[in-house]
Parts: structure tokens; sequence; C-alpha cells
DNA sequence: CGACGTTTTGAATTGGTTCAAACTAAGTGG
DNA sequence: CCACTTAGTTTGAACCAATTCAAAACGTCG
């Protein structure tokens, strides 16, 4: 995910800071919105161009704060970051994960003020569309609206998942649920492939999405690794035993994929 | 969701199935689509006649099956409705309560096949739009398309305070949340004013809304009464306290509103 | 009335939490 | 290169919020 190993979370920061590969962007914007319709070449190249040169945010760091009112689209393109919100009673819930190729904030261009934050989880690379420049490309291309809308569709489908994982499941059955989720995320933009991927949490934050305490997630950790279900060492999952995951966890990926039109 | 039978749920059916007052429909749907965003009054009026006529669902009844390919978008005009999931062990868990006003499945107009059935809670009246005819009127229209995506948007919010409550929450404030939610978004749409409406739904519904059992939501009902911060007999709500159940809460309808821009 | 769906109450059980401490691994600086 | 530090993982034991099972009390309607 990040820079290098050793430090799961930290990357290099030499000084090229707004220094990128506008191919990079390119590439993962045509694989986030083709996905599952259609946009043209053209209007492709064009969004593309009209991104802000990246920005790194260090790990921790907060890459949307919560209440601001935003001016611009921030696309991830590196690393693992979410959407959170802090109770009185001191717990965090993650609501929403953002891994690359995700827009951030993309409500933002409708719905200007965002109630939430978001965090870095490990240092992050972002560029960021001003709302004016999206929407005239909205404005000029239809299938880019229906393209971008469908990708707030499907991340409700996905916070429905959760809901039905945190309302109905128990605690190692949530965990399957969110190892299997995590990885066809991955998969779909290239970050994971042969049931193996970097998973740059700590067991405190994962507690914080699936609703659980720190060591109860430890427990059903060691128990998914002492059936053979997953191999976790450092940040690298491996999930052994896919079927098996995908039964307990009652995991069906066709949300998160294309209309089979 | 077998047929609904003859119980406190339905409502006389006289034979005025197709009979509806288009100005009823074009109120709600004005309401519904201008409350956020301006949209010009002739795309409302042409959206509101680009409805069928109205369909009734007796309670329990599906409004939408499960995995089934959807060729329109039906508009809830009346009744109560939720999307759901079963799971392997029994238990159902809903995912988004649907309210006069909503959109049962607006997002079939992109994503064709809906993973999840919605069912009626009461008896319904529900008006539905050929995708063919919305995709026309969008085209037309940016603002609508705007107006369309930003109550996608909206719902993602709400899913979101879900999953907040759901993972982060008591089972107490669960439902101080949802009886707070539930009454701004009636209220938004005129079903309900002065701290008052009506919640045709059982405690074993609520249950599968909060992710509890239902003994245990009768219990909490029972504690909210007790402190005096509602009062509920029957179908019949009163938030007797509104600062007290939002504070308990952590409620802010912020969410729901129009952007402050 | 009798019946059925719903709400309410009680008692036992459990999945998950909390608190506390030990253990591991990876920097940091002398 | 080793002691020191800090962040994260792991283990144990007591505890509690919510569940489960069971049965009683309502209410409404045919």
């Amino acid at each position: 995910m990040s820079g290098g190993d050793g430090n799961a979370r930290s990357v290099e920061r030499e000084g090229e800071e707004g220094m990128w590969s506008g191919d990079e962007l390119h590439d993962l914007i045509t694989i986030k919105l083709t996905r599952r319709r259609s946009v043209s070449p053209a209007t492709l190249r064009k969004l593309s161009e009209a991104f802000n040169p990246l920005a790194l945010i260090p790990a921790r760091d907060d890459l949307i704060v919560q209440g601001v009112k935003a001016s611009s689209c921030l696309l991830l393109l590196n690393g693992f970051a979410a959407r959170y919100r802090l109770l009185r009673n001191g717990r965090r819930q993650f609501t929403e994960i953002c891994l690359p190729g995700d827009f951030v904030n993309l409500g933002s261009l409708l719905k200007k003020r965002q109630r939430q934050g978001v965090v870095a989880l490990t240092d992050c690379r972002a560029a960021s569309i001003p709302h004016a420049r999206l929407d005239r490309l909205i404005d000029a291309d239809g299938d880019l609206v229906r393209s971008l809308w469908l990708d707030t569709l499907v991340d409700g489908a996905v916070s429905r998942e959760w809901i039905l994982a945190l309302g109905a499941q128990s605690a190692k059955e949530r965990l399957a649920w969110f190892l299997c989720e995590l990885y066809c995320r991955l998969e779909l933009v290239g970050r994971a492939k042969d049931c193996c991927f970097q998973l740059p949490m700590t067991q405190a934050e994962i507690a914080d999405i699936l609703g659980l305490s720190t060591v109860h997630v430890n427990r059903v950790v060691a128990e998914l690794r002492r059936e053979g279900l997953v191999e976790w060492k450092g940040a690298l999952v491996h999930l052994k035993d896919w079927g098996g995951l995908a039964a307990l966890a009652e995991f069906d990926k066709a949300y998160l994929e294309s209309p089979p039109e």
C-alpha cells in the first residue's frame, strides 16, 4: 500500500510534492468509472486533466475536516482513509472506508458541508478537482453524471451491507464480511490478487469499523487463524479459504459489481 | 411477506385502483425535490405527469422483489416500507426505511438489479415511472439529475448515521436516534408535527431495524416512557422531550436538510 | 366469546466488554 | 550494538448489556 515495508504506514517523502504521473490518475479514473458503465475516452481524458497536482497527506491527518465546506472533490490515489465520527462516550465509529480510486467526498459537489471527517489511515496521495470544473464536465456529458451517480449508489449498497453486518451478524461473521469486502474492492482497482492483500490497519481501527472492542477483534482474528480461514502476518493478509469466509459471512460480491445488463 | 389479511394495518380497498389525484403526487414530488435544491416548475410538472397510475400494495407484500430486474422507479405516496435482508440464521435486518415521498428504488435506474427486497410495512400507495421516461427527463434538465443524485447522497448520509448507531450506541441511544430521525423525515414531508407522529410498526419490526431482540426493544421503550422522554400509545408516538432525546442520541438533523451553502 | 397477534414481565444464559498486565516488534539515541 | 521507548498484539478474569426461552396479560376483531 503505502511506501515500503518496515513501517507499513510511512512513505518516503522526497521533494516530489506536486509531481505525479498523469497517466496513473487517468488509469485509475478509467478503471473506476468504466467498470460499471461506459464513459467516452474523451471525457475521461478531460476529466483526468482537470485535476490539480497531487497532495500528500500523512497518516492520521484529516483529509476532510468535519463541518468544513468543500470546494473541490478529492480522489484517493494511494493509501487508506476512513470517514468517522466521534461520540460523547469516547467511542469512534468508522462509517466508510476509502481505498485507492475512491472519491473521498464526491458528495460535496452537491452537499457542500460534510458532517463527518475523513482521516488518513496510512500516508495518502490524493488529487482534487474543483467543483466548478467537475460541474462543467458533468453538464457536457450525461454518461459522466450517470457514472458518478452510480458510484454514489454503490457506496450506498456498501453502507447497507455494513448495516446488515453490524445489526445482524456475530463478531466472527462481521470480521469475515469485512475481509471479503475489502479484498473485492481492492482487487477491483488492482491492489489485491490471489486472495492476498495489504491491510495497513491496527486491530483497534478494525474494532472501530466493526463496532467491537479491540480485545475482541484480537480474539476473533485468532479464531479465524486457528480455523485456517486466513493467514495474517503484520499488514499482509491471505484469505486461505475464500469459500469458507464468504459462506461464514454470507458474502456475495454482486453488490460491488456492474449491473449484469 | 404473504398477502395482507384483515388486521389493524389494512386500509379499505374501494375500487379506486388507478384513481389518484395528480396534484397529490405533484405536491409530494415538489416537496421532495425542491427542499434541498431548485428544480424548475416545468420539469416538476413533466415529471409528475410521467408517472403511471398508482398502485395499492397491501401490508407485508413486497414492493420490490429481491434480485428482480426493475424497469421503473417507484415513488411511495403513502405508508411505510422497508428494505431488508434475511440471513441464514433466521434473522432479518432492515437496511432502509422508506416513507411517503421517498423513491423506493431510485437506484434501479442505474443499477437494474437490487440485491435487497423492499416490503410494505403498512398498506402502501405508490406510483411508478418507467426508466425510459425518467431517463429522458434527466437528459433534458441538469437540475433534475442533480436533485435526484442529491437524494441518493442524503440516503447515504442516513445509512452512515445508522451505521453509527448500530456500531457505537447502546440500545437506548439507538431507539432514541431512530425516533428522532423518523420524526424529522416525516415532518419534512408533512406527516408529523408538534413532536407527534404515527409509527405503524410492531416492536418486532423495530427490533429488526435496531439490531436488537424484540424483548429488549420492549424494555427500552418502557425505559424511555418511564423517564418521560416519550409517550407511546398504539401507533401514536409523542416525543415529549425532544431535547432530551436528541441529546441522548447525539442526534443532529443537519444531515437530512439542505446544504447551508 | 374465542383466537390471534402483540406487548409485557421474569429468570437464566451468553457474547462481548472492560480492566489489567505481559509480550512482541520496531524505532531512537547514546 | 545495546538499553530505552513506544505502538501494537495477546492473554486472563470479572463483569454487564442484551439475548433467549417461557409464560402471562392485552386488545381487537370476526
